[in-house]
DNA sequence: CCTATATTGTGTAATTATTACACATTTATT
DNA sequence: AATAAATGTGTAATAATTACACAATATAGG
């Protein structure tokens, strides 16, 4: 056992003046914010991406990103860079990693903070202002530019393993939805086919999903009912955990 | 759907030169790392803790950290200063999360990223270089200096989660141990209790422990097993997930 | 209107995992 | 030799997961 030792020069212990000296000075590095925006669209799970106009990387795409300025927290720097990106305002944002290779940007040391949003394709219009921004399928994303492919693979490994533990895809579905959109948003996150009546004794047993007595519209099928995720019940219910399994 | 539109003025977009000029500039914020270092003797959890030396948080605790060189990888810079403050080396470090509002140091802007790190404190020996470096009870740490309390919270619920999904606690653990130690070591984390005969049961269901038919020594009670963990056939095995639950 | 097509809605049996719970055995200590 | 303290072990009840098939309902097209 390690005991307090008063007495130990602190070799490793620096007054607030030689803080405040290393801030000031040499050892600053610019910081950003990378957004990875989700969405759910044609049963398929897309991601917002714009072109890259840095010459290294013609051709390429990336995700959107900007410098924190200074003045401004970190987490308000995610929802403003979105905010000027995209126009949308008012999402779920989280911050999934940061990266920070001496060599990941082109233009000097840059370390960037990796945010993830989920969209409803649906409800939130976009304000393109940027190069091409475009929904992309994941299945097609590959070969970003900068180090943008392994910030995506982190924030959709993240968000696999988030959306089994946390009623996240709720944000990617419109209000009202079908079990089928239900599971197609499963299906399309997870990468996986599920079984669809075990899927709806899942949901139904958890007893989240409000039936709104409502039919879809405009399927060229034998339509299905509709429902609502109730977000107070959950919030109230939550959490138990503890389950060793590994 | 959205489409393309190369021609759009691209009014958010920076050329190379705009952002080597941010880069260079004003935009830079100092970045650090705080190292949370977990350990586990007699039955508790503990966290290595140094005496804040400024005058603002005189008499409080706080986290390892030093700021980050702008020629060094993030990762490598977690390493160092974990080296650097505690002489230890060759073990578990993994970033937990970023922390950046704007006032959180009293020195001036600095973002920082937290690292958590598990070491067996049987079997690392710490080079005391730093005013009072200490192993505290979880339990007793509380009012930590800058926003370490809210870091180290962090840190702690991410450790609960993991060491349910992942064979962490391994790495807390010496290489022999009895189940006992074992199941105190998760009741230490997880602060449950837990039935040891089902908790016997599961994790000889998962099938990792190697008996290695040694007997504990010195223990003032009919002593147990000791086994070891079986990394390499948890490496071959392991991915199973998919499983919604909330 | 009738038929074909596509997809919804539903139940059960088998298997597996989880929980709650008690007593005999082994070692060290006195 | 007796005591104290912890180990080692099994079963029954319940809950969760899996695999699997058919009838009902709406649209689309002739």
């Amino acid at each position: 056992m390690i005991t307090g030792q008063k007495t130990i020069p602190a070799k490793n212990i620096k007054t607030l003046q030689v803080i405040q000296t290393e801030v000031e000075n040499s050892n600053r590095i610019a910081l950003s914010v990378d957004c990875i925006i989700f969405g759910f669209d044609e049963a398929k799970l897309k991601v917002l991406l714009i072109r890259s106009d840095l010459k290294k990387y013609t051709g390429k795409w990336s995700l959107l990103g900007d410098l924190v300025f200074p003045n401004e927290d970190l987490d308000q720097a995610a929802y403003r860079i979105l905010k000027q990106r995209t126009g949308l305002s008012d999402v779920y944002l989280e911050q999934v990693s940061t990266f920070g290779t001496v060599n990941r940007h082109p233009a000097g040391r840059v370390v960037t903070v990796a945010y993830c949003s989920l969209i409803n394709v649906q409800h939130h219009k976009l304000n393109i202002l940027d190069n091409e921004l475009h929904w992309h399928d994941i299945k097609n994303v590959t070969d970003l530019a900068f180090d943008h492919q392994q910030i995506f693979d982190t924030c959709l490994q993240q968000l696999q393993k988030r959306v089994q533990e946390h009623p996240l895809g709720f944000n990617l579905l419109p209000k009202k939805f079908s079990l089928r959109d239900l599971q197609n948003l499963y299906e399309a996150i997870l990468d996986i086919k599920m079984d669809r009546r075990n899927f709806r004794k899942k949901f139904f047993s958890m007893d989240f999903l409000v039936d709104l007595n409502e039919m879809e519209q405009d399927v060229p099928h034998r339509p299905g009912k509709l429902y609502k995720f109730n977000f107070e019940k959950y919030e109230k219910r939550k959490k138990k955990w503890v389950g060793i399994d590994f």
